[in-house]
RNA sequence: GCGAGGGUAGCCAAGCCAGGUCAAAGGCGACAGACUCAAGAUCUGUUCCUGCAGAGGUUCGCCGGUUCAAAUCCGGCCCUUCGCACCA
């Protein structure tokens, strides 16, 4: 349970801040709305856009969404505190069958769906309407915006919105895809897809939005060779064409009735099942007739490509379900094939009940056919002898098959008695194989699921042929070559991906982009009975958000967007007047329309999660570039990794996810923004955990009484080392986070802003820092720092600081020249370690001491310093190059031996180092007069009296001597 | 299978690309102390091992290499997570 703890101020008082979290949220989200900040339009300054990939109308949304979608409107705000003129427009993405599935469910009365509505706040009587899959979208669509989107206060242009299932997102696509044809990047070719019987394609994917099971099947591609038998052609279903060569026998199962089909001139023999599947695959086939395995024992027939006879034998694992239900023997290789061999071998009486001649059966020995490392000729032989199995049907036949088949496969080449085939790897020669026999006619194709698909409404899911597919494709050498190129110039993080992308582009092939069914989507526009698939509609849409005002506030309907009008706004093309008059568009908001495209194009940043890697991102990519010109093609690319629960990805299913409006109540959004910000690398996954959670809501908490605190702070003349240190410190702090976010790196500006600058706050009060005038400069900057994570509470602690206006609308620090100070900063870490220096040799000697005394190191060795610092920046620092240097200083050369020997250790004590470091030893300040200054300080955090000396000073206190180990940076101690 | 990422002290997590400031940021937790009637919050210190003078020793998955110097670069190995197309 949380207890919201803002108590350091009286919520009765008026002039305090507010203290609960929501107050804070709706108080200033008013504001921002009612001033309307986050509307963006064309201006003078420099522009940028940045968006989130929409997310699918798919349902509720969880806290693991936000992670990705805060980090955006992070950056926008930093972005337009940077002085940039900032678009974050936002969408949904309803294609697909997310919301009919949805509705389907809530239309059945499903239980499970109505609970998780409910769980998740939907309002009763809504319930009831969810049962029509566009008030579905409609209803999300509001919850999205609404109760994510703006509850987490981001500056999104709202008037923008877009949604892939409105119309005029459909002109837009249409008009997209009649760009593709245009530029040669759509074709038609025969396709196998998953469908179901009743209702056409579906996807079969692990979340099963389309299927009842079989979520983790695949799609398997069988060749079918061709056997030869009299007047018969009997099918073997392979997954390893490359094993003709090993050929020494045919499976067939006795107990199994096959089927006789027809096709063109020959008669197909294979099981029922895999006809009926085969019947969606393949056209003109004809059932003439059926036959028992028992009838072709004994028979010979012709194995393709090598011609070889061979006889048909009796076995029961011949599965009617599995391929064709008949099987050619490769013992050499295949386990099973083995082992049924070796029992058929053994049994005499089989062989005389099924009439063959055991003495021939006897004689049928493997051929190796693979040399691979590690294996004898005879992989399959091997592994059924070191596993032990002996008879058909062994489940560990299961895991033989699968060694030997990763070995051959992987590591394997085709031994000298594969015709041509010698010599190749295994991947290689099936290949290749596969193609020969295809060509001579021996071989057939053939697509089976991996395992049993059932589709929703209960229908078996098969393998289906569609003949006249469109394709988009990606493979196309131009487009590809100039997506890699430009890829190469663009801002894209991780840095891992921009190289990986380059990768993904080349592999990335054609892809079928319209599918028929029950889908919402928009119609193809060559051919009206596909509708355009759910990725491909979503590559070239960011520009959309550019459109959409003028559609939502009804300058433009979407009956007036034809080619005409897009092709003159988006790409400048055609006459103005001609497109008013043809369109119907005002002229002027033509013209705007154009202008807008011109200022806000390309898009800066796309931020998605990690799923777009090798889909949504390459497809994106090469849609703008073969349709938009070179100066609209994207310029970045954020990938943010999830947050998982403990469970695993956060999921509907799995549970682990608190609805978003519930946790922002709970934390707060502020909390939650830096929660997402801070918890990790966005370049790594995190796990949901609440007890972090309450550490944040703390932090915020805790954050805020420190500046309310600071603020009553009294004014004063007076400006102290530590109010020097302290503007010195803030501003290396905006350095440094200024610089990180040049690569976006929100979490240095969290550590920084919320860790690092309330440390240092810290350090100044308890070093004694008092002058109100610096401390509210410092306070000044660090709220602006604060102002892009946590906005809400940002704007409340300037508005306490008597700021006039929004901390959204002011200018983010940047580091200013004047008060940085490294001398200042490196004095102060001096003190520091003089600290912990004291309290280490305490802690070791345990003595309370009465007093503490301190030593500087003398002129000549910082001396000696310089000159070795001179000659390490020439490159030539050792040590018998200082020492010589040094001793024809006569100040130091009087001091001899230990001249020497500070020389010699200084020389090997600096090339040890680095040039940065060597640079800061190399910094002067006065040391002693900077630890008197610190006096006070000391003295009370020793809790004894002190004193400083200059190991030179004749008059110095030193009853053990210690003084003669002081050196430069590193003053010498002594405890009494 | 193909492709990508990751393994850092009790836990989370930076650092690695650009080797030296690294016994390694920060956070959490734990322990001790201060404040308080008390608790919480807050503040201070400690938190790999050893050490009666600020030090030394052993650490960043494992093995080996490069280098004056390796958490960081190179090679191999083990473990692990994730993505893979009609799912967004």
């Amino acid at each position: 349970m949380i207890i919201r703890r803002f108590s350091f101020s009286n919520p009765n008082e008026s002039e305090g801040m507010l203290t609960r979290s929501t107050d804070i949220e709706a108080k200033w989200q008013e504001r921002w709305y009612a001033e309307r900040i986050n509307e963006a339009d064309r201006d003078e300054r420099e522009k940028f856009m940045i968006i989130f990939a929409y997310p699918g109308v798919t349902g509720y949304l969880h806290v693991g969404h936000m992670r990705g979608f805060s980090y955006v409107d992070d950056i926008a705000r930093y972005k337009r505190m940077q002085g940039y003129n900032v678009l974050f427009p936002v969408g949904t993405h309803a294609t697909g069958n997310g919301p009919i599935s949805l509705a389907k469910r809530v239309a059945s009365g499903d239980e499970d769906m109505i609970d998780y509505l409910r769980r998740n706040g939907c309002p009763e009587d809504v319930i009831p309407e969810l049962t029509d899959p566009l008030t579905v979208v409609e209803f999300f669509n509001k919850v999205y915006v609404e109760q994510y989107w703006r509850r987490f206060g981001f500056l999104a242009d709202w008037r923008r919105f877009a949604c892939t299932t409105h119309p005029q997102y459909g002109k837009f696509i249409q008009w997209q895809f009649r760009k593709l044809m245009d530029a040669g990047l759509l074709i038609q070719k025969p396709y196998y897809s998953p469908a179901c019987i009743a209702h056409g394609p579906v996807a079969i994917d692990a979340s099963e939005t389309d299927i009842a099971c079989g979520g983790c099947a695949e799609t398997t591609e069988y060749t079918l060779m061709k056997f030869r038998c009299g007047e018969l052609t009997l099918l073997a279903a392979t997954l390893r064409p490359e094993t003709v060569f090993g050929q020494t026998n045919f499976w067939v199962n006795p107990e199994v009735e096959y089927v006789k089909v027809v096709c063109g001139d020959e008669i197909w023999v294979m099981s029922r099942p895999c006809f009926e599947k085969m019947l969606y695959q393949k056209d003109r086939l004809k059932e003439v007739g059926t036959m028992w395995g028992t009838e072709l024992i004994g028979s010979t027939c012709t194995a393709p490509m090598t011609g070889r006879e061979i006889v048909c034998l009796p076995a029961s694992f011949c599965d009617p379900n599995v391929g064709t239900g008949l099987v050619v023997s490769v013992p050499s290789d295949a386990p099973d094939d083995w082992v049924a061999l070796r029992m058929l071998q053994e049994d005499e009486a089989a062989c005389l009940r099924y009439g063959l001649d055991w003495d021939m059966v006897k004689a049928i020995a493997p051929i190796a056919i693979i040399e691979t490392k590690g294996w004898g000729p005879m992989p399959a032989v091997e592994i059924v002898e070191r596993m032990g199995i002996t008879r058909s049907g062994d489940p560990k036949l299961v895991e033989a098959k699968k060694i030997v088949y990763k070995e051959g496969f992987h590591a394997g080449r085709m031994n000298q008695d594969c015709g041509p085939y010698s010599g190749l790897p295994v991947d290689k020669a099936k290949e290749a194989m596969k193609q020969d026999m295809l060509r001579a006619n021996q071989a057939d194709l053939f697509y089976d699921l991996s395992e049993t698909v059932i589709c929703r409404c209960g229908e078996p899911v098969v393998i289906k042929k569609v003949d006249d597919q469109w394709f988009i494709d990606y493979a196309n050498p131009m487009v590809t070559e100039l997506t890699k190129r430009h890829a190469e110039g663009m801002r894209i993080l991780p840095t891992e991906y921009q190289t990986n992308v380059q990768g993904v582009l080349d592999w990335f092939r054609e892809r079928a982009c319209v599918r028929q069914g029950n889908w919402l989507g928009t119609r193809f526009p060559f051919d009206e009975k596909w509708i355009i698939e759910a990725i491909s509609d979503s590559t070239l849409y960011p520009i959309f958000y550019l459109i959409s005002p003028y559609v939502n506030d009804g300058s433009v309907r979407p009956d007036q967007m034809g080619t005409e009008f897009f092709d003159y706004v988006l790409l400048g093309r055609g006459d103005l007047d001609h497109v008013a008059k043809r369109s119907g568009v005002a002229r002027d908001v033509l013209e705007r329309m154009r202008a807008d495209v011109d200022y806000w194009y390309p898009l800066d940043v796309n931020l998605g999660g990690k799923e777009h890697m090798t889909v949504h991102f390459p497809a994106f990519l090469m849609n703008h570039v073969a349709i938009l010109p070179p100066e609209q093609w994207p310029r970045g690319i954020f990938v943010n990794w999830y947050v998982m629960s403990k469970a695993g990805k956060i999921s509907k299913s799995k549970g682990g996810a608190q609805p978003i409006p519930g946790a922002a109540e709970l934390y707060g959004v502020d909390s939650m923004r830096l929660y997402y910000a801070h918890i990790a690398s966005p370049f790594a996954d995190v796990e949901w955990d609440e007890e972090v959670l309450e550490n944040y809501v703390a932090k915020m908490d805790r954050i805020m009484r420190t500046v309310e605190e600071l603020s009553m702070m009294e004014e004063s003349e007076a400006i102290e080392p530590i109010d020097v240190w302290l503007l010195a410190r803030m501003n290396s702090r905006m350095a440094s986070i200024v610089k990180g976010m040049e690569q976006l790196d929100l979490r240095n500006l969290a550590g920084e802003a919320y860790f690092e600058i309330p440390n240092d706050l810290k350090w100044y009060l308890r070093r004694g820092g008092s002058n109100g005038a610096v401390v509210g400069r410092a306070l000044d900057m660090w709220v602006r720092a604060m102002a892009p994570i946590t906005p809400h509470t940002a704007e409340e602690m300037w508005e306490h600081l008597g700021k006039d206006g929004l901390v959204a609308n002011a200018r983010f620090p940047c580091a200013d020249a004047a008060e940085m100070s490294q001398a200042a900063e490196l004095a102060e870490d001096y003190v520091r370690k003089l600290l912990e220096d004291v309290n280490e040799i305490v802690k070791v000697t345990k003595i309370a001491p009465k007093r503490v005394l301190v030593y500087t190191a003398p002129e000549w060795k910082e001396k000696v310093l310089q000159k070795a610092v001179a000659l390490f920046r020439d490159n030539e620092l050792k040590v018998p190059t200082l020492t010589k240097l040094v001793m024809q200083d006569e100040d130091i050369k009087s001091h001899g031996k230990e001249a020497s020997d500070l020389a010699r250790k200084m020389a090997e004590d600096l090339t040890r180092r680095s040039a940065e470091e060597v640079e800061r030893m190399a910094v002067r300040f006065d040391e002693l007069e900077y630890l008197r200054q610190a006096e006070g300080f000391l003295a009370r955090e020793l809790q004894c009296e002190v004193g400083f000396f200059d190991a030179a000073d004749p008059e110095k206190v030193d009853p053990q001597g210690k003084s003669r180990f002081a050196q430069p940076r590193r003053p010498a101690i002594y405890l009494e």
